[in-house]
RNA sequence: GCGGAUGUGGCGUAAUUGGUAGCCGCGCUAGACUUAGGAUCUAGUGCCGUAAGGCGUGGGGGUUCGAGUCCCUUCAUCCGCACCA
């Protein structure tokens, strides 16, 4: 049938036209294209760029990038000089995957999805200079990446300098006094002189250089995961499985490049304080970092006194309460400590301990497991000997891997010291030891000779001062900051510009670069185990050196991308010194709060790296930022009904309780019969089944009846649930006495389906909820028919409707295909338009708040359009705005909405904005306001939320240069005066009634006009008040 | 277990410094216009109550003339970390 808009033309605002136009615009004029320019304040604003996957996007994606598109929008508007670029982050594993399922090359598959990211992108509407766009798989780009790579292998970290020196600087100080002068980030522990130095071969060199190396090479206990092929990132893994794919993983040593991040541990907490970014942010990363202070403490051991333990404490105060020292299975001293009459079972320990996965650690957690090695060590303050055992809950890869155990102070030390009944002594008053561990530090110090009578807050510091005057230990910091592993045994990743001399790795010369990814035949590890790129032909230098057959790892082409875009063409440089001195850093930037651990840290490392070979001028490379929520799915259930459960609730709900006159019991047991419902009184017994199954054992049913003398009642499930009525009669009439058969069918039915709505009583005892395609529903109402249509074994379904509708259930849930409650951006921008989407995303809620997606809101905001729309164009779209001047009224609600709205998008409340626009447009309806001189600013003022109406608007109005170059309106506070103030009047603070008064009314008047008021008299029942509190311009609060 | 965040109508939310709780939108109810409506417009809509009025921001307690907002306590949900010495 045809409708009548379809029919007759309707003069409505028309968005599929109006958004197309516009983007072609701004596309064509380079609207949005941004260039160095010194007479404007620079604002740099960026979204984390995207990884392209093969989904495409779905809403929740752009939530993040229409929040900064605004404040660009609006940026623009205040005068800055906006860089807002996109590109995107374009290696990785599904591609990958996908190349090693179908042989299609990664790159491929990758351009493929980034046309539809641009695609879907562009129909949004952003503001974004797409001149600039970087992809890290394009060589042009990570030229850079590698370029960088070859920095950090050629820099070592000074301590004493805090910062990033060049590797021939080390080399030259080696030359003249060796390693003792030098305070360096290292792995390397021995000490040698320069004779020594120059007396190593260049071997020798090389490896001594490498403990040096911000970007070094090691053998490292990784994580490796067999089904991936791969090694990965600690925040790549999460109790003992891949993230990506939930495989387990295990680990293993092996040769690694890994990034020397633990040398900026204690730059990258103490930067968190001089950024703007969200509290929990920095607060994961701290934790992250994991600080803590304390001391390094030597215990020499009994038998061996020319060696000692290292332990790390941060609770120097309770050393007198020492009882045993615990260390890691993989702890080098392991074999020296452990004495013959204990070596089999320490041998049998660490293997265990080894082969654990990380998962089974987990899960046994709470049982302490350890062994004695029969060795005993020398408390450095009372000189007594304590047992030293190996025991897995000391990590190898934290502090010294050693620790003192001090149970009464400890609550693992503890728990492991009542396991193996180890002797607590306790060394700080004020807990309880024999039932836990007392950890607080405001306890007072006993049994710990000078330290006794110390708060034990205080006696840290005594300690500290202690063993490093008697030179058995120091205060130290420690961080729980690893090195970040760098090598991935992938193909699609960026290969290291590094090749091996005789085994010594170089980097290649920086005019080599980029050394492109090679062709490989497939992109799977090799028959011995090597990564893909071994199976590149010929992938060696000119003189035949092998390359490095490990590429670099996601985080490595993302963690200084937004340099990049300063100078994105620049073939000579990464960047241009004029390109980052005029742009230096991000202002504002948006994404996801869950690389807290991954991106956002890396990057900050990254950036400091940059800064300290001064190259960039900042060194936090984010200045402000806001993660925006997650945009969960809103899933819609329908109920199926379990049919035998259904028929027996509903009977049951009909007979129990004596509702007939007689007593029913619930299954009905002779025997091994069993019946569903039985009167004991008249002997009558109900039983409902399938027809199928009735009809087979109607003959064994009849001669029991006779043979007990029962009445039995059989009804088909069918007719229990769809004939309720005329089941109920018949079973009336049969407790009346009334004789017929005991069998028969009223409808004759085919197997199929059915729904019973949400809201039908008794539901969740015999249906249970299915997941069905929220595009069937509307506001929760099941579209029966398209639900029949959506898959072949429901087209006969039944429903069981509450009036004459199907409600279906709900539940917020992750967005996904399984759940059939994606929402795909390109459908609701045809059908609304993107102003309508743009708006909608923010009208849901504060941007960084996490919230469901329901598109039963965004009809709404689509009448919003085109209520703005007919405030400009009249039916036969012509422009109505007319040259008269505004009065009081209509300036008022136009310098009320600047405020507001300029406020809020400062603040970043963009949802607030959008009910200010409603509530405006509103008010200008109702004064049936069409004067220019208040529709002119309000256009300026929607564009940033509603760009492509606005520019239509601003074109109609005779505008012929896009409206973002026009200044954003200024609030005038004079149309905001109020010549009459309405106080809330409250008695005891209840809110009673309203009175107005002449603006700047003295308290005291108001005091009387609130007593002369005629609704004050029942209030007051006849008292005086008390007292009376008159804020000026807010409210007056009577106490009686 | 530790750390952080959040709890307001049927739903998404608003209330910027302690000052009229529920703005805006959805949904719902009634009406208007229509041959027709999943269009548009008008009015109503926190809960209880015919009304007067009472009760209301997860629960309990407190500070204050006045508390969604501050303090104490408790519950629930979500997120992060999880043998980090």
């Amino acid at each position: 049938m045809q409708r009548f808009s379809d029919i007759t033309p309707i003069m409505d605002y028309n968005h599929r036209d109006t958004e197309a136009r516009w983007q072609k615009y701004w596309a064509e004029n380079k609207t949005f294209s941004a260039s160095i320019d010194h007479n404007k304040p620079k604002f740099y604003i960026l979204d984390m760029f995207p990884y392209p996957s093969g989904a495409g996007l779905h809403v929740g994606h752009p939530l993040g990038y229409i929040a900064s598109d605004i404040f660009a929008r609006f940026k623009r508007h205040k005068g800055f000089n906006v860089l807002h670029p996109m590109g995107y982050d374009a290696f990785g594993l599904p591609a990958e995957q996908y190349a090693i399922e179908t042989g299609q090359h990664p790159a491929i598959t990758t351009e493929q999805n980034i046309k539809r990211y641009r695609e879907q992108l562009d129909k949004i509407g952003f503001s974004f200079d797409w001149d600039r766009e970087v992809r890290t798989s394009d060589p042009a780009y990570y030229k850079w990446t590698q370029w960088t790579f070859i920095r950090l292998f050629n820099s070592w970290y000074d301590k004493a300098m805090q910062k990033a020196r060049s590797v021939e600087e080390l080399v030259a100080q080696f030359k003249k006094n060796g390693n003792s002068h030098i305070d360096a980030a290292s792995t390397y522990d021995f000490i040698f002189d320069a004779a020594q130095w120059k007396a190593m071969d260049e071997a020798a060199q090389a490896d001594v250089l490498m403990h040096f190396r911000l970007a070094y090479l090691a053998d490292t206990l990784v994580n490796w995961c067999p089904v991936l092929g791969t090694v990965l990132a600690n925040d790549e893994v999460s109790e003992g499985f891949s993230v990506r794919g939930g495989h387990p993983v295990e680990r293993k040593n092996m040769k690694q490049w890994s990034l020397r991040i633990t040398a900026y541990s204690d730059r990258l907490i103490e930067g968190l304080d001089r950024i703007d970014w969200p509290e929990n942010i920095r607060e994961i990363q701290r934790n992250w970092i994991g600080r803590s202070e304390g001391a390094s403490l030597r215990f020499l051991l009994a038998d061996n006194p020319d060696k000692h333990l290292e332990v790390f404490t941060t609770r120097p105060d309770t050393i007198f309460g020492v009882t045993f020292m615990s260390v890691a299975p993989e702890h080098e001293y392991v074999e020296l400590l452990t004495k013959p009459n204990f070596a089999e079972e320490v041998v049998k320990y660490v293997k265990h301990a080894r082969n654990r996965s990380e998962r089974e650690r987990i899960a046994d957690a709470k049982t302490p497991s350890g062994v004695f090695t029969g060795s005993y060590a020398i408390n450095p303050f009372n000189g007594k000997a304590v047992p030293v055992w190996v025991a897995d809950y000391v990590l190898g890869s934290y502090g010294s891997g050693a620790v003192m155990a001090v149970p009464a102070h400890d609550s693992r030390d503890y728990a492991f010291a009542k396991h193996f009944h180890l002797p607590i002594v306790e060394v700080i008053k004020g807990g309880n030891i024999a039932e836990e561990a007392f950890e607080s530090k405001e306890g007072v110090c006993m049994n710990s000779g000078f330290l006794d009578g110390i708060i034990a807050r205080e006696a840290i510091g005594k300690a500290i001062e202690y063993a490093e005057k008697n030179k058995v230990g120091y205060g130290r910091i420690n961080y729980r900051l690893r090195d970040a592993i760098f090598s991935r045994q992938r193909y699609w990743g960026e290969p290291f510009p590094v090749y091996y001399k005789n085994g010594i790795p170089c980097t290649i010369d920086e005019s080599q670069l980029p050394l492109a990814l090679p062709e490989v035949d497939k992109y799977l590890p090799t028959e011995s185990g090597e990564p893909p790129l071994a199976r590149a032909k010929n992938w060696s230098t000119a003189e035949g050196y092998p390359y490095e057959t490990a590429t670099m790892p996601g985080f490595a082409g993302s963690s200084a991308y937004y340099f990049r875009y300063m100078d994105p063409q620049n073939k000579d440089a990464y960047f241009s010194k004029e390109a980052v001195n005029y742009w230096k850093s991000v202002d504002f930037y948006v994404g996801g709060a869950e690389h807290a651990t991954g991106h956002l840290i890396y990057s900050r490392f990254w950036n400091k790296f940059l800064f300290d070979l001064g190259l960039v001028p900042e060194d936090e490379p984010f200045r402000k930022m806001i993660n925006q929520g997650m945009i969960q799915g809103r899933s819609n259930f329908v109920y199926r009904v379990k049919p035998e459960e259904m028929a027996e609730f509903v009977l049951w709900e009909m007979i129990q309780n004596k509702q007939l006159g007689f007593e029913f019991k619930k299954e009905f047991r002779d025997g091994t019969r069993r019946f569903d419902f039985y009167s004991e009184e008249l002997r009558v017994i109900i039983e409902v089944k399938s027809r199928e199954n009735l009809e087979k054992l109607l003959p064994a049913y009849t001669e029991y009846a006779k043979e007990n003398n029962f009445k039995l009642l059989l009804f088909s499930i069918v007719d229990v649930i769809l004939h309720t009525d005329e089941v109920l009669a018949k079973i009336k009439r049969a407790l009346a006495g009334k004789v017929f058969p005991m069998f028969e069918v009223i409808e004759e039915w085919e197997e199929s389906p059915i729904f019973v709505s949400a809201n039908i009583y008794g539901r969740e005892n015999y249906s249970y909820p299915i997941h069905t395609d929220v595009n069937l529903v509307s506001n929760d109402i099941l579209d029966v028919d398209a639900f029949r249509n959506w898959r072949p074994e429901f087209n006969n379904a039944k429903f069981i409707l509450e009036g004459d509708k199907y409600v279906c259930g709900w539940e917020v849930e992750k967005m996904s295909k399984s759940k059939y409650n994606v929402q795909n951006p390109d459908d609701l921008v045809e059908k609304y338009g993107a102003d309508t989407l743009r708006m909608y995303e923010m009208f849901l809620g504060p941007v960084e708040q996490s919230k469901p997606w329901d598109t039963n809101g965004i009809e709404g905001v689509y009448r919003f359009i085109r209520k703005l729309w007919r405030l400009f164009i009249d039916d036969e779209e012509n422009l109505i705005a007319t040259n008269d001047a505004p009065d009081g009224a209509e300036l008022k609600v136009l310098h009320k909405t600047i405020k507001k709205v300029t406020e809020d998008i400062e603040r970043f409340s963009l949802n607030t904005c959008v009910s200010s626009f409603m509530i405006c447009v509103n008010e200008l309806g109702d004064l049936k306001c069409r004067k220019r001189a208040i529709l002119e600013p309000l256009s300026i003022l929607i564009s940033p939320f509603a760009p492509h109406i606005a520019e239509e608007l601003w074109n109609k109005m005779g505008h012929s240069e896009s409206i973002s170059k026009a200044d954003f309106p200024i609030c005038n506070e004079e149309y905001l005066i109020e010549s009459t103030v309405k106080y809330p009047v409250s008695f005891n603070g209840k809110m009673r009634f309203l009175l107005e008064v002449a603006a700047g009314t003295s308290k005291e008047d108001v005091e009387k006009a609130v007593l002369a008021a005629p609704e004050s008299e029942k209030w007051l029942e006849g008292k005086a008040p008390k007292k009376m509190i008159v804020v000026p311009g807010k409210i007056v609060n009577v106490v009686i």
